[in-house]
RNA sequence: GCCCACGUAGCUCAGGGGUAGAGCGCCUUCUUGGUAAGAAGGAGGUCAUGGGUUCAAAUCCCAUCGUGGGCUCCA
């Protein structure tokens, strides 16, 4: 497949920034220039602006790109000295820092390394009256470029940091989107109001699943009883797997002292994303920000045998972190999270075929829930951080040990620089979502740090201590940002299995009310989580019932009283001829059994 | 935290220097209806909060809080 880098779409969105830039200068004269870079589905560029960007402006500058595209001017490429360069962009301070750093400091324009054996040739690209120093490729004319397949009003402008470092200027990010045609736009445009239909802090309203309060505080979700219901199922089917795996439930407070993280490193390591301790008689107390160090404190509450090994001590755990006001977002980013948890604890002989146990268990959670694009990352530490505990040779075994259980797994990975937890490497599990955003879910980390910083030890054959190795891991991640997730990967219809309602009872009138009380008993009763619709007349009701993306819509009448059937309606709009009751729960519980997405499967053979 | 935008009824939103609007939802009554809104009445808002300008502010200005799009940071 070609690389996105040499596309014919890379060169246009290439082009069009180029094209912005020009524009937004005639605009904004004396406004400074910085990156412009083509992005996945359009482009941007950074500007340094005397003023804010208001809608007026953006119009403006998009007819005058209209302009320039049909003004068919080539893109005249040259290759400058660096003396020429630095006259060119004298009054560009942005440019200058960027020849700078190509001529002199060894990096390109986004910071990273060059490539040590190659000579630096800066050279510019040209268009009506805008030169910029780019190293192309580009169309070889605007005309080349469709006038009425780009966009810059498709999204606000932005902050956005010059080289990404918070501690630089603030610049405005003029994003674009761009396409070959009118009607690959108008696709992509399409797509994005798609993409919002289903954002699962509309659906988490409209299902009823969560809200949040000012009150309580931001990024402080609220769980209404029908996100409770859909939590309690997730966790209740990871709890019985992970039973069924050999893990032990424990349970432990919400708090912790102080003292016990300073031994963790947590404080100071973790101190910046940790509220602020609270001060309780004189003694300090932490928002527990990882329930590692509690349940550290279980293992070390009697002497451990390699008997004993691996012990793996399980709790969906409650975790506080801080978190900048303007990093929270719905559910996937908040400050107070459920992490379904757990502690391996294991002789470094048991690690290898621990890890692999884990990864196969986050694997049939990921499968079980209809999961299926996502990558492997080992993040391992980046070394020219202080924020890591441990030594260099206790992080070379703890990653050696995750890329030899990958190898070992045949599992495809790559490795991330900087991605690291601060006690240890991890395999991350990130999922890629409809808007084709990423999220970090899974993870496991292999730690040899926080065992010998708590000193903690098992009796060996050899009837001496040894030092215990543990396994961190969470296959959700959090419940929080977990079901953020499935709520828009299933856009709010779940399987039945997960359904907060499954069966909605539609009684046609209430001289059949009785009856269909009496189907609510008994479908309760088989377990079924069902809700009775009075309101309204028939068509009221199964609207109702399809609003909440209600699986089955049960509806009884008159003549299934007579007939002892319910006629199944599905949240599709599939009508389903009438059924006897019984074939129906046999159905139902069939579906809801086996996770099935499909409502309505082959019973032939069942 | 930073840049920008937004905040009007439970929800979705219109309006806009001179006594607050719609649809849905909610309540009451009537209706007992076979596959996406039965009918009629009614309640509900210090227009996020606090200051300022003005004869007069929901409307203009400032601050705070909250939300959104980005940046940075992360499960």
């Amino acid at each position: 497949m070609e690389r996105y880098e040499d596309s014919q779409l890379y060169k246009i969105r290439h082009s069009m920034a180029h094209i912005l830039a020009q524009a937004m200068l005639e605009r904004f004269p004396g406004a400074r220039i910085a990156i412009g870079p083509p992005i996945e589905d359009g482009f941007y560029y950074d500007f340094e602006l005397p003023r804010a960007v208001h809608e007026a402006d953006l119009k403006w500058v998009t007819e005058r790109m209209k302009e320039i595209i049909k003004g068919d001017y080539p893109f005249i490429r040259r290759v400058v000295s660096p003396e020429e360069a630095r006259e060119l962009f004298k009054d560009q301070p942005y440019k200058l820092e960027l020849i700078e750093g190509l001529v002199s400091g060894g990096v390109d324009e986004n910071g990273n390394p060059l490539p040590t054996n190659e000579d630096v040739v800066l050279t510019t690209y040209r268009q009506d009256t805008f030169e910029d120093l780019c190293r192309g490729p580009h169309v070889e004319r605007t005309g080349e470029l469709n006038p009425e397949a780009f966009s810059i009003t498709f999204k606000e402008p932005a902050g956005a940091y010059w080289r990404g470092d918070e501690k630089n200027q603030m610049l405005t990010r003029i994003y674009g989107t761009a396409w070959r045609t009118p009607e690959e736009l108008e696709e992509y445009l399409h797509l994005l109001e798609e993409a919002k239909q289903r954002d699962h802090r509309r659906l988490g309203t409209e299902l009823e699943l969560f809200t949040f309060s000012p009150m309580v505080g931001k990024g402080l979700p609220l769980w209404k009883p029908r996100g409770a219901i859909l939590r309690d199922i997730l966790q209740r089917f990871l709890q019985d797997e992970q039973l069924a795996r050999g893990y032990l439930p424990v349970v432990t407070p919400h708090i912790g002292k102080l003292d016990l993280y300073i031994t963790s490193g947590h404080y100071p390591y973790y101190a910046e994303s940790q509220f602020d301790p609270i001060d309780v008689e004189g003694e300090q107390y932490l928002l527990k920000p990882m329930n590692c160090p509690h349940h550290i404190q279980i293992y070390k509450d009697q002497p451990r045998s390699h008997r004993d090994l691996p012990l793996r001590l399980m709790e969906f755990g409650t975790v506080y972190r801080y978190e900048q006001s303007g990093e929270l977002n719905g559910l996937t980013r908040v400050r107070g999270f459920t992490v379904d948890d757990a502690h391996i604890f294991v002789t470094p002989e048991q690690l290898l075929d621990e890890f692999i146990a884990v990864v196969e268990l986050i694997q049939f959670v990921f499968n079980s829930l209809g999961l299926h694009d996502f990558r492997a990352r080992v993040g391992v530490r980046d070394p020219e951080s202080d924020k890591y505990i441990g030594d260099d040779e206790m992080w070379e075994k703890a990653a050696s040990a995750i890329i030899e259980a990958c190898e070992h797994m045949g599992l495809q990975y790559h490795v991330a620089k900087g991605e690291a937890a601060f006690y240890g490497p991890k395999l991350d599990f990130i999922f890629r979502d409809v808007l084709k955003r990423e999220w970090q879910l899974g993870t496991v980390q292999v730690d040899y740090s926080l065992p010998e910083r708590f000193q903690m030890e098992y009796i060996g054959s050899d009837n001496k201590p040894h030092r215990p190795v543990m396994i961190h891991r969470a296959p959700f991640g959090s419940l929080e940002r977990f079901i953020g997730i499935l709520i828009e990967h299933y856009n709010g219809a779940f399987p039945l299995w997960l359904s907060p309602t499954q069966i909605a009872i539609l009684p046609v009138s209430n001289k059949v009310q009785t009856e269909a009380e009496a189907l609510e008993a008994r479908l309760k009763a088989e377990g079924f989580r069902v809700e009775m619709f009075n309101k309204g007349q028939l068509g009221r009701k199964i609207r109702d019932a399809r609003a909440l993306k209600i699986p089955y819509l049960a509806i009884i009448g008159p003549k299934d009283v007579e007939n002892g059937t319910v006629s199944i309606r599905l949240r599709d709009d599939t009508e389903l001829e009438p059924m006897p009751v019984e074939d129906f729960i046999k159905m139902a519980k069939y579906v809801a059994q086996n996770r099935l997405g499909d409502l309505v499967p082959d019973m032939s053979n069942v």
